[in-house]
DNA sequence: TATCCTATATATAAGGA
DNA sequence: TTCCTTATATATAGGAT
């Protein structure tokens, strides 16, 4: 996921996806050591290679064993319900993407009612015949509350100043928004909430 | 690890803990999705959290049990074998940080040697009473065949140039060292190994 | 193949809101 | 508490060796 922002999908080219493999298990191991010293709690991880039959284990086999044997002995009960736990943490991503999404488009929405606004203030004619004018005119009033604001509080006559607030441009948007329905893993697990993305 | 450069140990703040917990726990599963759809594998993983009976699994409880049966289901000769793995894990660690040690020291005394060939060369005097003569005359000699070689090839004749290599400082080396013996991680877990690490 | 390098992408500790 | 933000530390893809 750098020098190139790598699709998650599984890598064909052999000797690639091998070194892949080789690095990110071991970085893997590394995460799974420092969560369970730094927080104190048991874990262990699993990961089978393609080419051999027996899995690395982290952080021993014997601590997995262990791991394991509390693990099977749950209550049943209990285990229905840790059933749902990727359902769960996946839906939380989502939910939280689309918030981010809905956050992002009201910020573009803004700067480009912003951008329009000062377009019009300076050639003097309305250049944009396909704007929402209700919204328009919302950030218009928004954009003179806050001058008169800023006036009334410095007492000063100072210019109008746009915020540099980091949003994104609606190309950058959308590509936000082909990468979310890209990931696979969100859409092909949770059937239920992947279908809701659709209508993002 | 950012901000502050983290110390790999239990941290005893508990509501610091706690949110290191979170986001960790949750980046780790989101890793193991990654490594298991890039790389075509199976792979599992439990995460306990202290406040909580039950743990936290990737990919999902049904996967993790198909897992560890697999897991299980081992000869136990394979298993006895396997009870290694993580003890060689850190080996390979070990030996690696020795050989980029090893290397950097023989980069550093070159560096050094070097410069004071130059000082010498440029004060008539040896500077230095407290060196390896056989190294230093050692650097002189191949310096000079470098510089017979360079001349001989180009059949020009530019001035002498020390590589610029990277090569660490001492004071860059000290520091390398004293990170490499905080690593409780692998002073702890591998004893046999981990004694040799006090004669580096 | 294995290792090293380095430009980028991610993860994440602190510090607010 | 949970969510953001931001400055740094890590992880890591693609190349070079």
């Amino acid at each position: 996921m750098t020098r190139k922002k790598v699709n998650l999908e599984y890598i064909t080219n052999e000797s690639k996806r091998k070194a892949t493999y080789k690095k990110r298990k071991s970085c893997l191991l590394k995460k799974a050591n420092e969560i369970s010293t730094l927080c104190g709690i048991q874990a262990c991880a699993i990961v089978y290679s393609h080419d051999e039959p027996n899995p690395e284990v982290w952080p021993s086999h014997f601590e997995v064993q262990r791991v394991l044997h509390k693990f099977e002995t749950l209550p049943k009960l209990e285990k229905d319900k840790k059933m749902l736990d990727q359902e769960t943490f996946l839906k939380k991503r989502i939910n939280k993407a689309r918030e981010q999404l809905i956050k992002q488009r009201n910020e573009n929405m803004k700067k480009k009612m912003d951008l329009l606004m000062f377009k019009c203030l300076s050639t003097g004619t309305i250049v944009d015949n396909n704007i929402d004018v209700n919204c328009f005119s919302w950030v218009i009033d928004e954009t003179l509350k806050e001058v008169e604001c800023k006036r009334t509080r410095d007492q000063s006559q100072g210019g109008i100043h746009v915020a540099e607030n980091g949003s994104r441009t609606l190309s950058e948007e959308k590509e936000l928004v082909d990468a979310m329905l890209k990931q696979d893993w969100l859409m092909d697990s949770v059937h239920s909430v992947g279908n809701e993305m659709l209508h993002f």
